[in-house]
DNA sequence: TCTGGAATCACCCCATATGGGGGATTACGG
DNA sequence: CCGTAATCCCCCATATGGGGTGATTCCAGA
């Protein structure tokens, strides 16, 4: 692909915002806002003929959703690159705009500048992100450290969370199935819970597996 | 926290890159190097010495791994941060050390003044990472888009992976346990298994939940 | 040296979950 | 009008899960 223009759309309810972004847009050399819109629905009736490479995305909008809307623009035209850019930070919309397709997450309070580099960053097949989503999103990886379970138990539920049966870990563990028995016996009473449903719950909740 | 000197230990078995590392951090006002070794094992007997605010992590080590040398390294001393710099960017690899409590990953082609901006991103609570794991982290969250799977058999399906029963599954989507023994058996068909672990493991492989 | 936790295995009972087979109806959209 | 999705129903054999109780080995920390 050849360095032309990068194309840009633009959803966003704010008008100030709005317009503000695309004059600081346009006005960079190599960067060029194709269309802007107020909601998800105009900018995705248009996608074929904005023809996009990336689209800046608020989540807070009148009509259909911001996560909705990135699911839709995905689905429609998969190579469309879309960086979300607004004032939530909270883990649950965060993960939700990730899953949905969203290639990048800025939050409003960045640097004017920060903004290009995003669009720069992403086109060459980075992720653009704040400093406090980056850190959301490796936690999110990251075990609960003070685990009441023992490794051997925390073993167990692993393959528990997997699906396998009472006999399948067993034989991935070379033990009895009494054995990974007692094992779950004993990981339910740790985490006071009665049944697998409740376990593996309670094991992702807490980031025991 | 006061705005002091970012005490500093490096884990890397080449000792070129280490001195480099060393020398170029220790230039630079507001870091400091506490000790630099070539092996995981030093690294920890000399922990609560050395009191290090960052540690910069290789992965290929004689000894012990990075990946376990990480792991130790938080248990024993958790508000301590750790950066992998390597040369290895498998996927494998980026996530095992993500969940061992790496707090950022950098790939050793790096712009060495990166370095120090990396710790000072993770000392301010960021996540310093490469481009290209930004991506590859940011890709682990999304979905395969060409399911083979409707919505509804995806809803089950997710359901399932949690350690739901069939007749919990029922309850929690309003239907009968009947329809969802036909959504479970035209997962199985779909997916080729035959079997609740079968379905859970290809559906985690495909992304497809 | 003693104690306790971790990991292992064993046997009991019994309800229900599971997987495979068959067939059926409604409803929506191209 | 046809196909697909979603819903529901029947039968059946077996696997599986959950609860109870008890025991052995081994290792590390008090």
């Amino acid at each position: 692909m050849a360095s032309s223009t990068i194309r840009i759309c633009i959803v966003e309810d704010d008008n100030i915002i709005r317009n503000g972004f695309a004059l600081l847009i346009n006005s960079t050399f190599g960067y060029r806002i194709v269309n802007t819109y107020g909601n998800c629905e105009d900018a995705i009736k248009n996608l074929f003929q904005d023809e996009p490479d990336v689209v800046l995305m608020d989540i807070e909008l009148p009509g259909m959703s911001g996560i909705e809307g990135i699911e839709k623009i995905k689905r429609l035209r998969p190579k469309t690159d879309i960086i979300v850019v607004t004032v939530y930070d909270n883990p649950q919309l965060v993960f939700e705009a990730l899953c949905a397709g969203a290639g990048g997450y800025l939050t409003k309070n960045m640097q004017p500048a920060r903004l290009l580099e995003a669009i720069k960053d992403i086109r060459e097949g980075g992720a653009p992100m704040s400093t406090q989503i980056a850190r959301m999103v490796v936690s999110s990886f990251q075990k609960n450290r003070n685990s009441p379970l023992t490794p051997r138990e925390t073993e167990v539920l692993e393959l528990l969370a997997k699906g396998k049966s009472y006999s399948t870990i067993a034989d991935d563990l070379f033990v009895d199935k009494e054995t990974i028995r007692t094992h779950i016996k004993n990981i339910y009473w740790k985490l006071e819970v009665h049944s697998k449903a409740e376990a593996i719950e309670k094991a992702l909740k807490d980031k025991l597996i």
